[in-house]
Parts: structure tokens; C-alpha cells; sequence
DNA sequence: GTCTATACTAGGATAGAC
DNA sequence: GTCTATCCTAGTATAGAC
């Protein structure tokens, strides 16, 4: 953490990368752009951070926080039951990518971008998506759910989709996803069929 | 299309070029580099395409005519059941996501690098969306769900789930994929409890 | 004629010096 | 904040091998 010669620089600096990298990518987004959106020096930029990269992977730590506090936030909306709140948070990111000017999500852009397995950036999106497949795991497993990591990769499928391309996925997609998230985790807690194996004996 | 001077030069090109740009994205791949591995002049490059997004696009359709050839495939394995073509496409794209050199999904890949509407490559991307949701709708109307449009939404979001990044969703993310789509299905077809609305009575 | 290979322009990239 | 250095990009034009 550098020092700080005007308070809020660094988040001016993230703020404005982040939007900027959400939209368009990495690769097409350089240095000069950000430095004139955010109206710092170039001196001012490196001296916060070592260079793009160091610059990237901050964002995403950026989007991390706030999306875990997005998370949270569900939470509470859900009464702390664990089971709505997983649609909770389905729920709410539809909300989010359901906007005309959702720009799209910034760690998938960022880990469709670098494709190395050891890059700092890849990394950073790696664990992004490990530390919220950790968060559904756990409300699957307090939810009572009798296989938690097959219910929270279910979620994450949706999860995933919704984030990726939600315009694209035509215009019914989007309330589609949440009674889908209603739907799975209904099924997932019912008694005595887990989500896998629920089919004996009820259509016929 | 430009005459042939040397036929499967064209071919060539698009082969290495869909390679790179799946790898790497649009933006981080340069023509020198597709010259290069393609082992052409630049001048053959520039008589077979106009510009660096004329290429894309036409990797694009490329990509797409494989795409409808797999579902084409995955519904003959199918032995023409549409209900069980829809698990099978969603089989067949499962079991080439897992694979640990898959690059990543182009399409995607080219949808995330260029937000603009009104693009070629943007262009491209949504038409490849929207003929694979028509295909998913035709084949869930076909199979006899009682709302196609439901089910095929909820498939596309597995699809896009799975193609993005199914290395970050986990071990068990891959083969789970193939069992919601079968859960998913069963349920959608399950007669008097469509898809949306079949709680009343039975979990309580 | 057909192709590869190179030179060139104009622009934008990261990075760093001052 | 400006200015420079170095590199890479798309695209065009030209040189020269076969």
C-alpha cells in the first residue's frame, strides 16, 4: 500500500479501471485511458500501483469485496435462512445483469483473458470463484441440503450463465433464473430425494 | 470469397486463427502471430479476408457450423427423442468443457471483447446465441414441455455455465451439469407440475 | 502468375525518466 | 504532468523466389 497524496486517488484509479476493464476487457483498455477518465498523472498511477497487472488484480479485489458484501446483503433480505438465500442471491444478480447497461462481469472478462495458469490475474479470478462456490456450499450445507456440493454447483452453473452473457440469453432468461434457483433448491431439500435421484415412482 | 490460388489455404488460416483467438481472445492475438503458425504470406491473408474482424467473423461462423453439427450429432445418439436430445447436447458440450486443454469458448470470448451493438463480431456472437436457443426451443416444444421457452432458457444457462469456465466451477461441476440437465428435463415434462409452479403439496 | 517475406506508415501500448 | 524510449499493432506496398 503506497502512501496517499491525495485521499481517494486509488479508489478514483480503481473505480474508473474497473468500469473501463468491465466493459471493454483488459487487453483493449490502456493506461492513457484510465489516466485521463481518472485526470491523475501517470506518476500518480504507478506510484499506487507496480504496473497493469498489480493494477488489474486490485480491481478484482475490489469487485471481490463488493460482491461478497452483495452476498451478505441477500442475506439479510433472506431473514438468515440459509436456503432462500441462496435464491436470494441468484435474485439479486439477475437484478444486476438484468440492466441495459450491465457491462458484464469483470472476473470472466478478466479470466477469459488470461489463459496461463500461474498469471496473477487468472489467479485472482480463480479464487473469486472458489471463495463464492465456498459461500454456497456452506448455505447449501446449513441449508440441510443432503449433497451441498451438488446444489451449489448447480447454483454456480446459474449463476455463471447469468453473468456471462444475460442480453444474449433472450429476454425471458432473467426472471427464468431466479424461479430456477426457486425450483433446484426446493427440490435439492426435499425429504428423502435428493437432487439427483428424485424421479422414482412420481410421474407415472 | 476470393479465388483459390493454393485451395485449403483458407481453411488453414481459419484453423489456427479460431486456435489462437479461442486461446487467447481477439485483442491478444496479432495477425503477424496467425501468419506465422499458418505459414503464409500476409498478402494471402489480407486476399482472403478483408481485415482482422472480417476473420473473426468468419472463425465465427466456422465455430458455429461445428456447433450445430455436434447438436446434430448429440440428437442422432439420441436416437431422435428430443427430450433426450436436449441432456445429450448438454452431455456432449459437458464432456468437451472438462477436457483440460479446452480452451474456452469463442464465442463468448469474442461477445465479452466488443460491448458495442452494432458490431460484426458482436453481431456474429448474438446470432450463434440465438440460433442455439431456437434450436433448445424447438426441440422442448417438440418433447412436449408445457412452457419451451422456460426450459430452454434454463438450459441455455447450463450451456453458458459450462462454456465458460468449467475449470473454476470445480470437480464435480462437469458431471453435475449432465445430471441437472436430466433432473431439469424430467421435471419440465412432468405432467400437471410445470416447470415453475409445481410445489403445491409436496414437500409439506 | 502465385506465393513468401520484408519494409513501411501511422497509431497506440507499457514503462519510465525528468 | 510532460516527454521519451521501445515495442507491437493493423494494414499496405513492394521485392523477389518458384
Amino acid at each position: 500500500m503506497a502512501r496517499k497524496p491525495a485521499p481517494g486517488t486509488r479508489e478514483r484509479i480503481l473505480a474508473v479501471a474497473s468500469r473501463l476493464f468491465s466493459i471493454h476487457g483488459v487487453h483493449a483498455v490502456g493506461l492513457q485511458q484510465i489516466i485521463d477518465e481518472a485526470g491523475c498523472g501517470k506518476n500518480l498511477l504507478y506510484r499506487e500501483f507496480a504496473g497493469k497487472d498489480e493494477l488489474v488484480v486490485a480491481c478484482l479485489h475490489r469487485y471481490r469485496e463488493n460482491w461478497m458484501s452483495t452476498i451478505e446483503e441477500a442475506g439479510r433480505s433472506a431473514g438468515g435462512d440459509p436456503a432462500g438465500h441462496l435464491v436470494a442471491i441468484v435474485g439479486t444478480l439477475a437484478a444486476v445483469t438484468s440492466s441495459a447497461d450491465y457491462p458484464g462481469c469483470p472476473v470472466h472478462k478478466a479470466y477469459a483473458e488470461f489463459p496461463e495458469a500461474g498469471h496473477p490475474i487468472r489467479q485472482a479470478s480463480t479464487e473469486h470463484f472458489e471463495a463464492t462456490r465456498a459461500v454456497l456450499h456452506d448455505l447449501a450445507a446449513r441449508a440441510g441440503a443432503p449433497e451441498p456440493g451438488v446444489l451449489a454447483s448447480r447454483i454456480m452453473l446459474i449463476i455463471h450463465g447469468l453473468s456471462t452473457n444475460p442480453a444474449a440469453l433472450g429476454a425471458p432468461a432473467v426472471p427464468a433464473a431466479v424461479a430456477f434457483a426457486e425450483d433446484l433448491v426446493r427440490d435439492a431439500l426435499r425429504p428423502s430425494t435428493p437432487a439427483r435421484t428424485h424421479a422414482a415412482g412420481r410421474a407415472g
